[in-house]
This record gives C-alpha cells, structure tokens and sequence, in this order.
DNA sequence: TCTATGTTTGACAGATGTGTCAAATATAGC
DNA sequence: GCTATATTTGACACATCTGTCAAACATAGA
C-alpha cells in the first residue's frame, strides 16, 4: 500500500510537533496518536517504539536548524563582510523552528552523546561552518579582526539570537503587555543590534 | 517530634535538585525519596503530593535566582556606574544556581502563570529591580544614555548572562575539547564582555 | 511503665503508559 | 471474485507511578 510513506511522514509531523513542544518525557505516545488521527496501536505498528520514533525525527530536526552557510562561504570576501549574512542566515534558521531552542537544550541534558551523534549525520551542513571557523581563526591571526576566543564569538551570537525565542513568553509578559505581535517587531529589529554586537566584538 | 522540620529541609533539598536537574515530568517522586533516603510512602507523609511537594520549592528557587540589587539602587550614581554593578550581582546569582535557568525556560512553558505568580511573592526583591528600569527610562529621556526600548536591554542582558550556562555541555563540547575548567575560565572574562556589550548598547 | 503522638513502612488500589498479538478490515493485483 | 498483503483495531499483559491506609515502630512526657 502506497499510504504507508505518507502516514509515516504525517505521523512524523505530527510528533515533531509534540516532542518540540512537551519534550522526550512529557510526550505520550497516545498523544502522538491521537495528533495523527489515528489509533496507538496503529503508531505502534509503523514504529514499534517511541525511542525509534523519536530517533526517526531527531535528525530532521537538527538538520532543519543548521544554518546554511555553503553560499555564504563560497564568496570570496572576508570575514567581516560574510558575518552580517551568516548572522541573517542563522536567525531565518532559528524563526523558522522557534520551538527548536527548547527542544535542543532539554535533548542536550537528556542525552548529550545522542544530539552530538545525531550532529555527526549531517556532515555536509557542518563543513562550511567549519571553514568559517577556520577563515575566522586566519583572519584574527592576520590581525584583520581582533583576537578572540572562539568560544567568546559563538556563545555571544547564539545567545543573542537564540535567548529571546526561549524566553519569549517571559518577554513579552514583561515589557509587551502581552502583545505578540509587539514581539515579533522586537524580533525583526534584533537582527540588527546582533550585528552591532558582533561588530563591536571583532572590529580590531 | 522535631526531626520533622529537619526531614522536611532535606527532602526539600533533595526535591530540588531533581527537579532542577530532570524537570517537572521526569521526576519521579521514588526518585525523591530515594535520594532523601527514606521510603517514598514516609515522602508522602511531608508532602502529599508531587504538585504539593513541587510548590514547595518553586518559590524558593524563585527567590534564589533574583538578582539583589537593593544596595546597588540605594547609591547615588548614574545607570551607565551602576550597571556593572548590576551585572556582577546578576551574574553571581546565576553562577550560585547554574541549573535553574534551564528549569525556569521549561517551568515557563510548562505553566506560565505559576511563575509569573510565584515571582509576585518576592516583591521586596522586586521593587528595586523595578526602581532600576525607572532610573533607566528617566535617564533615557535626559538623554545621559542612549534610547532604547528596555526590552532590548533587558533580553540582551540576560541572553549573554543565562544562555552559556543552558548550552554549557554543548560549549564545553565544541570549543574546549571537553575540559570544564576551561569552561570556568571562560565564565570568569565573561562578564567582561557582558560589560563590554551593554555599555555599547547604552553609551550615547 | 504507659500513653499519646510523631514517624516509618509494606501492602494495596487505581491511573496511566507501553508494547504485543491476533482478529478484523481494506485494498491491490491476479 | 479470490488471494496475498497492508493496515487498523480492541484486548491483553506488563510495567511504572501515584496516593492511601492501617499496622508497626519510636519516643517524649506523664
């Protein structure tokens, strides 16, 4: 039967979704089901447990919210004029999947070894993000930007990009008055004070 | 008997760290009383109920993580003297409790309303947070610092404060080959650069 | 010592969740 | 229509967790 393919693929969507929202625990597999339209015991006959369905989705999930930099890198500029797109790249990435964030961090201390390995499986994303690595580590040695700790760069633009999605509802409570399309305002604005913000930390 | 009182504080302590470490769902009230080191029926006795039990320690881990910035905002000085200030006693704050931002991200989308209520609680800790905020929009409209919506003070702040702690495992992991006294090293120049971005942000 | 009260525990009941199985149903291809 | 295969479902077994209860145990104080 061709329905198969496309009942896995709505089961999938369907505990995405979940699993994103309520976490590995707090997710039943009734819940799944249910989302589905179906019965438990039909998800159970196209995965026959909720650690394999969870794996099935684990890896799209990260591969949806890997930046894409391949473009970005094939450019011949320097560092500080690819940084703006990188930058732009990763928050489309993040609002794309803003219930990612969440769903990272808790995997990650849940099972640290499981998103590395899952990591290992999309080696084609991860290699451009290793040349931006590299040219940066190249670049701060030519003396074209100032010297940093790697980590210092990264953790400072993650933080600025990711933090306000997983705070978001704490945000807008306090300074929005609950509006949510105010939030969305402060989101579009922010890409541009993370721009300053990494300029500042590498303008030499 | 007054080994009650005292039974009571341990189990708390030990309540706490488990649902600080697993989050609400994955704790298991055996998991609690075993760590306590009594059976999880004499548990049941102190607190009826996991929710009981959960409310407990809510408040107090509330109370925990806000920043103490009463004596700061009784000095006489400008935002632009005491914001490093404030940034040294909320860095502090967090770093006495590395594990609750991640446990205050999924309490907030597992039930956003008791937070907000349980932070009304502690509103001898509030008012000078809100007494700062004051300083800092009356001071914007003077034109000592530069005018920005609080927001994008506030979530800037918090995001370089909180979100290396919520992704430590992974920062230790890609940067730092896994050594985590690095890590701590890395934490101690931090506020440095927090410094260093929130006084961009703010300079005119 | 006896008693009243505080504390601990094992046993139980009920709820919820997972995974399996066999029977029922649908459907494609002959 | 018939058959083989795919899909769905209800029923079941098993495990885990929660909360209650009554009985056992400990201990302070009369």
């Amino acid at each position: 039967m061709e329905e198969a393919n496309n009942m896995e693929s709505r089961i999938i969507e369907a505990a995405k979704a979940i699993f994103v929202r309520k976490g590995y625990e707090a997710t039943k597999m009734g819940d799944i089901a249910a989302e589905t339209g179906i019965s438990r015991t039909s998800l159970h006959y196209y995965f026959r447990t909720k650690e394999l369905l969870f794996e099935a989705i684990f890896g799209q999930l990260i591969g949806a919210i890997l930046p894409n930099v391949e473009v970005i890198m094939n450019r011949d500029a320097c560092v500080l004029e690819k940084l703006p797109l990188v930058i732009d790249e990763y928050l489309a990435a993040i609002r794309r999947n803003p219930l990612f964030p969440l769903f990272a961090i808790n995997e990650l201390n849940r099972d640290p070894e499981h998103l590395f390995h899952a990591i290992t499986v999309h080696s084609n994303r991860i290699v451009p993000i290793l040349r931006l690595r590299e040219q940066l580590e190249v670049e701060m040695e030519m003396g074209l930007i100032r010297k940093r700790p790697l980590i210092d760069l990264v953790s400072t633009l993650i933080s600025l990009t990711v933090f306000p999605l997983l705070a978001r509802h704490a945000l807008t409570a306090a300074f929005l008055e609950g509006d949510r399309e105010a939030f969305e305002v402060f989101l579009n604005r922010r890409g541009l004070l993370i721009k300053e913000m990494m300029d500042v930390l590498v303008k030499p």
